[in-house]
RNA sequence: GCCCGGGUGGUGGAAUCGGUAGACACGCAGGACUUAAAAUCCUGUGGCCAGCAAUGGCUGUGUGGGUUCAAGUCCCACCCCGGGUACCA
């Protein structure tokens, strides 16, 4: 071959590989075993953009690294293909998801193929099929069949709570949804239904009644997101707060060990800060308080017990079962007008707005504990249903929101302040290193201690008790849509029975049309006769998107497997992920619902570990840069941005005669737009006039958000492959930044990386195509040229620096370009070296340099640090901490002969100005600092 | 609002343990080669000031304080940008 040609080296070395079968895993005992999981994608119909294949080049870089090291790599991908937007799609077109997704993941393949990845694809999944979902139905049926003991701490199959019921009736230690007490007795003599229902209470997936945005004209329930200002993203309806009979699945059960397993993993502080958040662990205290006149209690938990004798109010959120009850026929009106606005609201919103205080006043009082004054109860909507007990002992001297709201309702001041010497006229105090006062029993001790003898107090009263409470909330995991698992679950006197496993996978039925049924029931009830044993109603709602991908990693083990979800003999091989990727959007979503179901299958003695992934690193987002236009409105004149205002003066225009267009990122470079490419991409533009600089370059506005078609700023990763060969994407990908930030996708800089993959051909090839490679002995300089690299790139990978790799790979191709070293005992391992970035242009330089098989079986090097010592070093030297020259020492050299001959410089004579030294500070191979 | 990131030349970024700020690239400017262009190679390139020049000085890591012999790095306060906030995946 004469010259680079990219495409054909990288054909011919895809076909090599194929030929070989060269990324078929299998266990192999005599290797340890290393597991590089990708977060798998979403299939959507836009394809692959260049954002998506940062991770998995990181990935494969790892994968390839770790098998270069000896271990047996198991790097699979495949799809999470369950989804709403193939659903949107299906309800506007009418197409089957199932043939939108197939397609979508068809071009996703071809895309994924020419970059490079080692993915074993045999082993891929997709969750969709029925085949896969089969297992995610199975795993909600274990989840079903089981409870979560506290005694053992941890689930358990309900046979053994059934023993405990016969035994202590509702006395068991269980986590399990509120409910009224039973004796041994009562259990036996319930009946099937009463007993089920019971049992419904305790099992990890149940039916339950939740809070939910109902969309009554869309007739779903939607996301948050699909939200905004209380209506429908879609079609701008109505949206309201609704109790929704559906089903959970009680991860509340494990938050303790959720919390406690982050300690023995390998995940960045920040997302284990996140998950420690999400699930939010407080401890305080249960207080129930009377409400005067009745015989209702309101039970409250706070974590600040120490000021229960500044509770100024009470707030029940608008939606608690009390409102109804306690309210005094005066206030009625106004709290149901309260109520039906809040209704309106979402819990963001709600929980957003802190600017704008609201509530409402119940008429009622609720009487304090120790002192049993009147305290009047409000309703207002910073309080949730959701958290606690959706009712908060309002204390405006030690809580900013309680501060707040007493501000707004002057009937509530003035308020009485616990704190010993802290001003709360202005805002509320809320640390905990505080003394109490004005609070009877209290006073004089410190808030920590006031909190434990409160505690002991509200005990020995019986009206309250210790309290650990967490903000993690049980999952719902019934979703109004079609495309997704159907819940294998059937109805027999309004009881739900999950199927028989023999009986999966239950499949999705085919319906008309992809929408809600004319009576406002999810899509699967326009199925026709789909009945269990063509009698029994099947639940209607189908699982979420996180269900299939809460497991699927185990499924790659073994991924054909007709009889489990994987063998034992996998399960115990793979063990669990050595090393994932993805992107930290999933912080609180995915991967707290993976760990969660590995920790369930691990108590049910399914799999061997607790934790799902060891490692994880989150790779950042690749944001589109996009690029308008100025146009003068209602004209086809458009004016370069850079002249854009002197031509508005000069034409007598403001900015408000501008109007901003999109341009497509393809006909920009630079800043300047090819005039003649727009011209021609949108008719409306066919008669453009353009006003240039005066360099005759027409320049746009650039700015950076998420790329989307519709901004037209996507890059397909073809495209770049397509110019510049995979291994330069690949590079440049990884040359763009750390791996964990986002950044704009932007061209500028690939052709350095171009440059590079040649300049490191130009070490094998001349001109003229003759190979320079040569067996001679390799002189000491170039060993060292090699061997810095070596050991720089192995620290780099090991702390997941891949972009300083790159630059490392750059300094070594120059610096033996530059010596003109081409010792194959040089440029051989350099090959290996860069193999894991740069996986096809190796390979071929490889095989060309004489070798038969493949690269990844080669022996990766080495750092040999004998070669790298050096016996000098380049002291910068300071005085007074500024550096102000630099001076040669052997680093054997004796301090104090060093530190007397630095003195002595010319250049530190001059800056010393004649003062006496004061210190002399001496870092051995980094500085010298002379204080004076 | 709350939680988690981030802010360094014209640009992407480097500086791993508190120790020479700007590695490596891009871009730009100048030069070599060429009929010309591309490609390639060489030189310069944070800003300001002085000097014909070698060079020297000042300044500089979002803003304002602080700790230290020494701060991009640690502490306090603030500003801006990105992500998450429980039915988007």
């Amino acid at each position: 071959m004469n010259d680079m040609d990219i495409s054909r080296i990288e054909q011919e070395i895809n076909d090599f590989w194929n030929r070989q079968q060269i990324y078929r895993v299998k266990a192999d005992t005599s290797k340890p075993k290393y597991y590089v999981l990708d977060m798998f994608p979403y299939p959507s119909g836009a394809g692959l953009h260049v954002g998506h294949p940062l991770g998995y080049i990181a990935s494969d870089i790892i994968s390839r690294y770790k098998r270069l090291k000896g271990y047996n790599v198991l790097h699979p991908m495949g799809y999470d293909a369950f989804g709403l937007p193939a659903e949107q799609y299906a309800i506007q077109t009418g197409q089957h998801p199932a043939i939108t997704s197939r397609n979508n993941i068809e071009r996703y393949r071809e895309q994924l193929d020419k970059i490079g990845f080692s993915f074993d694809w045999s082993r891929e999944v997709r969750t969709c099929e029925p085949e896969y979902y089969k297992w995610t139905q199975w795993i909600f049926i274990q989840l079903y069949n089981s409870w979560y003991n506290k005694d053992t701490n941890r689930a358990e199959p309900v046979s053994t709570l059934i023993k405990q019921f016969e035994e202590v009736g509702s006395q068991v230690h269980a986590y399990a949804s509120p409910h009224e007490p039973f004796t041994p007795n009562a259990w036996k003599q319930m009946n099937e239904v009463g007993q089920q229902t019971i049992l419904l209470h305790y099992r990890l997936a149940y039916l339950a009644d939740s809070w939910v945005n109902w969309c009554p004209a869309l007739g779903c329930v939607l996301a948050n997101d699909e939200v905004r200002d209380g209506v429908s993203e879609r079609g701008g309806y109505p949206v309201e707060q609704r109790l929704m009979k559906q089903w959970s699945l009680r991860i509340t059960a494990y938050a303790e060990r959720l919390l406690q397993g982050l300690n023995a993993i390998d995940w960045s502080e920040s997302m284990k800060d996140a998950q420690r958040n999400w699930i939010g662990k407080s401890e305080g205290a249960y207080v129930r308080f009377s409400v005067a006149d009745t015989t209702h209690q309101i039970n409250v938990f706070t974590t600040r017990p120490d000021t229960i004798f500044g509770v100024a109010f009470m707030v029940l959120a608008p939606e608690h079962d009390l409102v109804e009850r306690i309210t005094t026929p005066e206030h009625k009106q106004a709290i149901t007008e309260y109520q039906k606005k809040a209704a309106a609201k979402t819990e963001r919103d709600r929980s957003t707005d802190v600017k704008n205080i609201s509530g409402c006043f119940t008429g009622a009082y609720a009487l304090h504990p120790f002192t049993q004054k009147q305290i009047p109860i409000y309703i207002a909507d910073y309080v949730l249903a959701t958290y606690g007990t959706g009712a908060v002992m309002a204390v405006p001297c030690g809580d900013s929101r309680d501060h707040r709201f007493a501000k707004h309702f002057t009937a509530l001041n003035p308020f009485v302040n616990v704190f010993e010497g802290v001003d709360v006229s202005v805002e509320a105090c809320e640390s905990k290193d505080v003394v109490i006062t004005n609070s009877d029993f209290l006073n004089g001790l410190k808030a920590p201690d006031a909190i434990q003898r409160c505690i002991e107090e509200l005990t020995r009263m019986g009206i309250g008790e210790r309290k650990t409470n967490y903000r993690l909330r049980d999952a719902v995991f019934g979703r109004q849509r079609y495309w997704g698992e159907p819940i294998p679950v059937y109805y027999k006197e309004n009881i739900p029975y999950v199927l028989p496993e023999h009986e999966l996978p239950l499949r999705l039925p085919e319906i008309d049309k992809y929408i809600p049924s004319e009576t406002g029931e999810p899509p699967l009830a326009r199925a026709k006769d789909w009945k269990y044993m063509g009698i029994y109603e099947y639940e209607k709602t189908t699982m979420p998107g996180w269900a299939g991908s809460s497991w699927y990693f185990f499924r790659y083990m073994d991924p054909n497997n007709p009889s489990a979800f994987a063998s034992k003999e996998a399960l115990h091989y793979w063990q669990d992920v050595d090393f994932y990727l993805g992107g930290s959007e999933h912080a609180t979503g995915h991967l707290l619902y993976f760990r969660f179901w590995t920790k369930v299958l691990h108590d049910l003695g399914h799999v061997p570990c607790d934790e799902p992934a060891r490692k994880l690193l989150n790779q950042g987002m690749i944001q589109g840069i996009s690029s308008m236009a100025a146009r003068i409105k209602g004209k086809q004149v458009f004016v370069s941005n850079d002249i854009l205002n002197d031509y508005l003066t000069e034409q007598q225009l403001s900015h408000d005669d501008v109007q901003y267009v999109y341009a497509d990122i393809h006909q920009v470079s630079n800043q300047k737009l090819d005039t003649e490419a727009f011209r021609t991409w949108n008719a409306d533009y066919s008669t453009a006039q353009f006003v240039y600089n005066n360099k005759k370059e027409f320049t746009v506005k650039q700015f950076v958000e998420k790329m989307s078609k519709s901004k037209y700023n996507v890059v397909n990763p073809d495209d770049v492959v397509a110019t510049y060969g995979a291994d330069c994407f690949r590079m440049y990908e990884m040359f763009l930044g750390p791996i964990e930030l986002s950044k704009p996708w932007d061209t500028q800089g690939i052709d350095g990386v171009s440059r590079f993959i040649r300049k490191l051909w130009r070490l094998f090839y001349n001109e003229q195509g003759q190979q320079l490679i040569h067996n001679d002995k390799a002189p000491a300089e170039g060993l060292k040229i090699l061997h810095r690299a070596i050991k720089k790139v192995n620290e780099d990978l090991e702390r997941l620096s891949f972009n300083t790799c790159v630059s490392t790979f750059m300094i070594c191709v120059n610096d033996l370009s530059a010596n003109k070293y081409h010792h194959a005992e040089l440029l051989k391992p350099l090959l290996t070296l860069l193999h894991p970035f740069a996986p096809f242009i190796s390979e071929y330089l490889w095989l060309q340099s004489g070798e038969k098989t493949s690269i990844l079986d080669s022996v990766y090097p080495v750092a040999d640090e004998s070669l790298l010592i050096e016996n000098t070093f380049e002291y910068p030297v300071s005085v007074n901490g500024k550096m102000r020259t630099k001076a040669l020492f052997p680093l054997d050299k004796d301090q104090k002969e060093i530190e007397a001959e630095t003195i002595q410089l010319e250049s530190v004579q001059k800056w010393m100005e004649g003062k006496p030294v004061k210190k002399i500070i001496f870092v051995k191979g980094r500085m010298i600092n002379i204080v004076v």
